[in-house]
DNA sequence: CCCCCTGGGCTAACAGTGTTAGCTACGGAT
DNA sequence: ATCCGTAGCTAACACTGTTAGCCCAGGGGG
């Protein structure tokens, strides 16, 4: 991910903007061999449905008729098929926000761009989790992709560093709801409605 | 961790509270035999000089002069060590943040709960980021100790949900700055300062 | 003095992980 | 008809956490 647009957008830029425009365009996905493709989808549904640690090799290989090893005749290694995991879901998550940030009604695009953050995440909990555990080879990414998929969050603050404080506070809350780190019994509707309010209140200063 | 206060604290309390009131009492710690204690001490010297990858149950018993197996008469298994682990640097964070609270100079608590929260996680990276790894037995965490170390945040907010994300959004903030997700050339200072704001600037509303 | 028993080490082993090497069968191109 | 790449296979390696079972030193009770 990382909010504060792309390459063309000068980091120091104050920017009024309120057409809230798009800067960076959408990365072209990878091609990928047809088998390759239905690899990373298996292990998509794979991942969901039987949660992280079912994600292994031989269990990959099992779901589609073929031992782990032959796997490695169409992808290098788990990191990559991870990798391609986290890719997808970077593209979901973008597409998903810039379409709120362009159906932009008029008042708290803030306040609409954190529930959808959110939506998305917790329909997909352990493809989030995937990309919210650390390493992620940065070097094996689509180039772009990560400033493309977070670019709302400055389309809807226009300054690059609320945008990054929004951004990185947005991860933080869904990665505790979805760990379920928040004390039991609260009302978490009510701790996301705190967080827009802090992003959203003071408009001008 | 989990902000907005231990038991005794209604969680709908809207509350004034300017003294910043503690609410919890620091939980015990644990007690762990002579031997065990080591073991701990020596997998967080483990932790932090090797990273996490090199936190494995033969090489823990190597710095001990010690066969992996024998790790296990003191112990019952590695999420033990982890867990362990985690509370100690539950125990850091709480002591560290009740004491930004409690030397609560003039203004900006909030600012100054934000640099705490980022130094001590900053200097022990790899520690933080095992805390920050999702799964956490809750159940065998000493009862309270997230509730207390995270109770600086309400403290300094007075509102329980304002306290929960201001938590969250300093988690996600240092857990990205870690995993060195944000762009390339960004001045963090900026995006905790931009943080930092968002929950100050309306006091009230 | 001897016995017993417990604490804390050991080796061997198991099941599981990602991954590599080397073999083989099929299918299309020359 | 021959070649060769594609895509599967098995065997194996090095690693992980963990269990079972053995063994030896030290201390207390008869």
């Amino acid at each position: 991910m990382s909010a504060a647009g792309g390459a063309p957008t000068p980091v120091s830029a104050l920017a009024p903007a309120l057409p809230l425009p798009r800067t960076a365009p959408r990365p072209e996905p990878p091609v990928r061999s047809p088998r390759a493709t239905e690899i990373v989808e298996a292990a998509q549904r794979l991942l969901e449905t039987e949660g992280a640690e079912s994600l292994t090799m031989r269990r990959l290989g099992e779901v589609l008729g073929i031992r782990a090893p032959s796997l490695y005749k169409h992808l290098p290694g788990k990191p990559a098929v991870e990798t391609a995991l986290i890719e997808t879901a970077l593209w979901g998550i973008g597409d998903a926000l810039h379409r709120v940030v362009d159906a932009a009604g008029p008042g708290d695009v803030v306040g609409r761009l954190l529930a959808e953050y959110r939506r998305f995440a917790l329909a997909r909990p352990n493809l989030y989790r995937l990309v919210a555990a650390d390493p992620i080879g940065r070097a094996d990414l689509t180039p772009g992709l990560e400033g493309w998929s977070g670019e709302p969050f400055y389309r809807a603050t226009a300054e690059p560093y609320v945008a990054q404080a929004l951004w990185a506070a947005a991860h933080g809350t869904v990665t505790l709801e979805l760990s379920d780190r928040f004390l039991p019994g609260s009302d978490l509707d009510r701790t996301w409605a705190a967080l827009a309010r802090a992003f959203t209140a003071h408009a001008g200063d």
